[in-house]
DNA sequence: AGTAATAAGTCAAGACAATTGACTTAATAA
DNA sequence: TTATTAAGTCAATTGTCTTGACTTATTACT
């Protein structure tokens, strides 16, 4: 009572937690290089093969990997491959946006199986939690009906939603979903579903989903510019994603833009809000999507000079994040319909000259992502795939076990 | 020969990755808190008692924790603290900077113990490898002098210089160092010390030493804004020192400002460099450091609207980092003198509004670290220091031991 | 005082997971 | 046909953490 002094100090670790380790890399190695036998996973994770052999019986019982055609390759004994089973774990995805939600069921290796989108109603969160329940749940039950065992294979729901999170009141901003923000999300889902409910923001999914199934996968160094309703950037640092002291890690959007002699911040200049409110279109327009695509594909004026100009904060953004990141390579993903992104990437055009222009580069410095309104809920399910069997340093701790 | 296709994968751990990781996790305690009894260990990082009593008794016959007097606290038997040792291990930072090398020893605890320094002949690298072998060489045999063992416990050479590093040649930017990138620096050192060497940049050594003996100390999430020769910054990300693919992370100094119509990198506005220049002063002087002190202290009138114009341009950079890094805490250190970094932090005045301003918030947004020319060196020597002692996923791994 | 309660720390046996080295199996090369 | 190579298994071993009972030292309570 009287000397309380919280002692700070990182876990330690035991037996277990080198067991879940190793684990964690089988299962990455399978899905960064597909089917590889047990003596390419010795060689390659540094285990010896009798290690091997025991995890990969163990995944196997856990009905986790599978055993392929023996292959032959030249001398010695043929080697029996073993891949990932896509049906050896699941996770629901749930994209929450102004006027939408989203969800999806997604496999151990990232295809999605269920999809299913409801209207979220305008009285807020305290009428829209119970939208989204139904939605999952829904989404739940036509998983069941799909796949054997769907429940007892269920990792989790993740959620993703615009942030910034936890921010001092910034009064009634329309470009921030205040209310949502202020709602016990997480303890309501957690709630109503059971599940193991982790919360992202959308860029943060979108490069969840970019490293699991798109053009992150197998790199531990890319960043992935979102342009959404907003603008925000995914940061896949050291291999994993990197989410900062509050969750709000890569809020790009926020940055401010000088010019005219004022500062703007870049998601009022380049987002698809920004395109609305430039095009005058109401977002809440159900074919917002088409609306746009056709717009780009006709070559409309007003939507080209504005592309013009999204593209050259988008340029700058870039040049940006490459000289404070140092990643492999950008990556330009979106909510925004797959002709607009390709569009702004053409616009872009050329970067900027920085230090990504190095000797010896393979990757481009920029790579077309997804551009899909499914992405972002497909990267909320890949939160919980990957926090459940991806290697990170968190999950080799005690404290985590 | 015929299949050698090569298998990406994250290497396993076993026995003795665990023993390492617990053992720095130890010594990564009682850095953060101080001495702590093993019961205190043992509770804060998840181990057994009897696990901790073992690892305890390794490092002290290993000679890096020692026990102290017994302390009662209330009912049971009085405690043992144990706490670092510092003269259980030592490193060498060297910094190489436009025209001058600074190295020096520091202990496991980071004081220094040891400093000296050395002007860079203008033959460049091939002239100056051998003016920095006799200055490492001078501060080992000086610290040799003043304790024991101290070859033995020497973990390392670490070495700071100004970034980026692998880029491709941008010609003569004297705002480079472009001869000294060039050159096998890393193999010459190793060949011409035996040590082992590591290189980063100078705002990564910045925060090195921020968070062993600065104001990023215990922090996981802290972002040191360096202003030296140019301006960068030192990434503390989950605890550890980001450096990006290439180990140029955090070179926020060529990141591009749009002002009168045309983009800067902001290094030509807000740094030592561009101070000089601004006021004609010749940055080989050898009192610069007093000259620029005295101009500051005497509130000369030139140097006050320079003052005002990085401070602005310092204003946004760190709006910039709060909103890309959400950190716990920004950190504004330099080789620059202590007055003049003073002095910009009061002219950076008040802050932007970002996604900093937090309910709950406890550490400042922004807060002064070291300025003093060692502040780097110490740096580059803390990176071995903190290489073979703190707890990182990479040491965990088979692949690294 | 005397006793109970509490906490630090040790001891010895046990559990867990990776390692080792010899062995088996199955293919190709000579 | 035989030697060589490589995949994979078996059984014993090793390294490290865990467990539960025990000892020691101190304060709190009666």
């Amino acid at each position: 009572m009287n000397d309380i002094r919280p002692i700070r100090a990182k876990s330690g670790t035991n037996h277990e937690g080198t067991s879940a380790h190793n684990r964690r890399v089988m299962i990455d190695a399978l899905r960064m290089n597909g089917a590889l036998s047990r003596a390419d996973l010795a060689r390659a994770t540094w285990l010896t093969k009798q290690t091997v052999s025991n995890i990969i019986e163990e995944l196997e019982r856990d009905g986790l990997v599978r055993s392929q055609a023996a292959v032959r390759k030249g001398r010695g004994q043929p080697s029996t491959p073993y891949g990932l089973v896509p049906e050896g774990a699941f996770a629901i995805g749930l994209q929450i946006d102004r006027h939408v939600t989203r969800a999806v069921a997604v496999d151990l290796v990232g295809s999605v199986l269920v999809r299913d989108e409801a209207g979220l109603p305008a009285g807020g969160p305290s009428e829209g939690a119970k939208v989204i329940l139904d939605l999952v749940a829904g989404v739940r039950a036509k998983l069941a009906g799909i796949v054997q065992q769907s429940e007892k294979r269920l990792v989790g729901l993740g959620i993703a939603m615009p942030g910034p999170f936890g921010v001092a009141g910034s009064g009634d901003d329309p470009w921030m979903m205040e209310a949502w923000q202020k709602f016990p999300l997480l303890e309501t889902l957690t709630a109503g579903t059971g599940l193991d409910v982790g919360l992202q923001n959308d860029a943060a999914a979108a490069a969840t989903a970019e490293r699991m199934v798109g053009a992150a996968h197998g790199l531990d160094h890319a960043v992935c510019l979102f342009v959404g309703y907003g603008i925000g950037a995914g940061l896949i640092l050291n291999g994993e994603l990197y989410r900062g002291a509050n969750g709000n890690a890569g809020e790009i959007g926020m940055a401010l833009l000088f010019a005219d002699g004022k500062s703007t911040p870049l998601e009022h200049r380049a987002s698809l809000a920004s395109l609305y409110q430039y095009l005058s279109i109401d977002p809440a327009d159900a074919d917002l999507h088409a609306q746009i695509s056709n717009l780009v594909s006709r070559g409309d004026q007003s939507i080209e000079s504005w592309i013009a100009a999204a593209a050259a904060d988008l340029r700058w953004s870039i040049h940006l994040i490459e000289t404070i990141f140092d990643p492999q390579t950008v990556i330009l993903c979106g909510s925004a319909p797959e002709a607009l992104v390709n569009r702004l990437i053409a616009a872009i055009g050329p970067l900027l000259p920085s230090i990504a222009e190095r000797r010896g580069r393979t990757l481009p410095r920029l790579q077309p992502g997804m551009a899909d309104p499914w992405s972002v809920a497909l990267g909320a399910a890949a939160g919980p795939i990957s926090r459940a069997f991806d290697p990170h340093f968190a999950a080799i701790l005690k404290d985590s076990l």
